[in-house]
DNA sequence: ATATGTATCTCGCTC
DNA sequence: GAGCGAGGTACATAT
């Protein structure tokens, strides 16, 4: 069956990969999978891990010229060599529906949201989720009965020496305006080098899970 | 033809994914691509988007019961409730060979390096390229004649707010252990508000890009 | 095993 | 469009 470069497919061949763009990759000839979706999504699949030796992602352009499949986004260009095609099918009714997740950072925030006075052990007096600053957006900015600004900053899962650096930011920033500052990560767990930089910073670690 | 849960395959099918592990999710009904590679990654791939709607990294193990599919790695599971098999095919010699890619970060590294003395405008005594700190690896740390310690942070695209603080890090460091530091950004570009930030934190950006 | 950082990160969101 | 951060990030590497 030949091949129709507009239409979302799979493609099994031995083919070699040259990419060039952001960077410029070779993929030496061998048997791969190569998928492409109606969103202009390319990749180039081989036998083992999970990620796709070259890829383009939504918006890229498929052409064929003889044994060559020409994908173009922007400055990024894959060209695949085509030796011998194995197999091809192309898949016309291919499903575009999204997944439900739950146990995201989302959703541990919530959980502090909801338990923010017996977490912070003040009464509070104003919420902020997502408090946009110049240096990034707080997840969760409280401030107490007494002016005091609690800076929260939330991981789903391990926190690690960025997470410090992100408060960080956040803390001087209000610092600068001269307001009085406490300052957490809320996290179920924290590497070492995290906590003890947490420890040197008067940074509190909350340790809080995932309910259920 | 019958799906062999130990072979690398392609299935194309009509299925629902459940997954409960470090998160949960669910995937409703639709076709969607199954990829089972020999190390035991698994992918279920939707008709748009690079990501998996669900994925199990190398490791896990397929196991089939029934119309069910089921991959366990750690506490992670992913059950698929296969509908109806659209089309199965089985890939045992599909190449593993790894890409072959530059214009990393490491490349532009190799080019500072390089060219250290021009760029930083001194004589540099001792260079240390991913210099072990407790709050981090640094990219490129050099000595310079004076005793001054110019701390390096590379960034192959454009450098963000990240990027500031992870050098914001190293310096506190050094100052902490009584160095004189300068320190420095290198990338082809910075965002707007990570110049800003770098600009009052006493930090300059050295803009450098790939040759070639 | 843990820890750290890169990535052609991707993706969704907000401005 | 730029900027920012989450992600079941994956992945490589060092300890």
């Amino acid at each position: 069956m030949k091949i129709r470069p507009e239409q979302p497919f799979i493609l099994y061949a031995e083919a070699r990969v040259v990419y060039e763009g952001r960077a410029s990759s070779t993929l030496n000839s061998g048997n791969y999978l190569i998928i492409h979706k109606k969103d202009g999504t390319l990749q180039i699949l081989g036998g083992e891990l999970c990620n796709p030796l070259n890829y383009q992602p939504p918006g890229a352009k498929l052409t064929k010229q003889n044994n060559l499949l020409i994908s173009i986004r922007k400055n990024e260009k894959i060209t695949i060599f085509l030796n011998k095609i194995l197999s091809y099918q192309e898949l016309p009714d291919w499903s575009i529906k999204k997944i439900q997740i739950s146990k995201t950072e989302q959703d541990l925030k919530n959980q502090i949201l909801n338990n923010l006075e017996s977490i912070l052990k003040t009464k509070i007096l104003e919420i902020f989720s997502e408090f946009k600053t110049p240096v990034g957006a707080i997840d969760i900015l409280a401030i107490d009965q007494h002016d005091i600004y609690h800076v929260i900053e939330v991981k789903r899962n391990k926190a690690n020496l960025a997470a410090c650096s992100q408060l960080d930011r956040y803390v001087e920033y209000f610092i600068d305006l001269h307001k009085k500052v406490k300052d957490y990560i809320a996290s179920p767990r924290i590497s070492s080098n995290a906590l003890a930089y947490a420890q040197t910073h008067y940074t509190t670690w909350l340790q809080i899970d995932h309910s259920i």
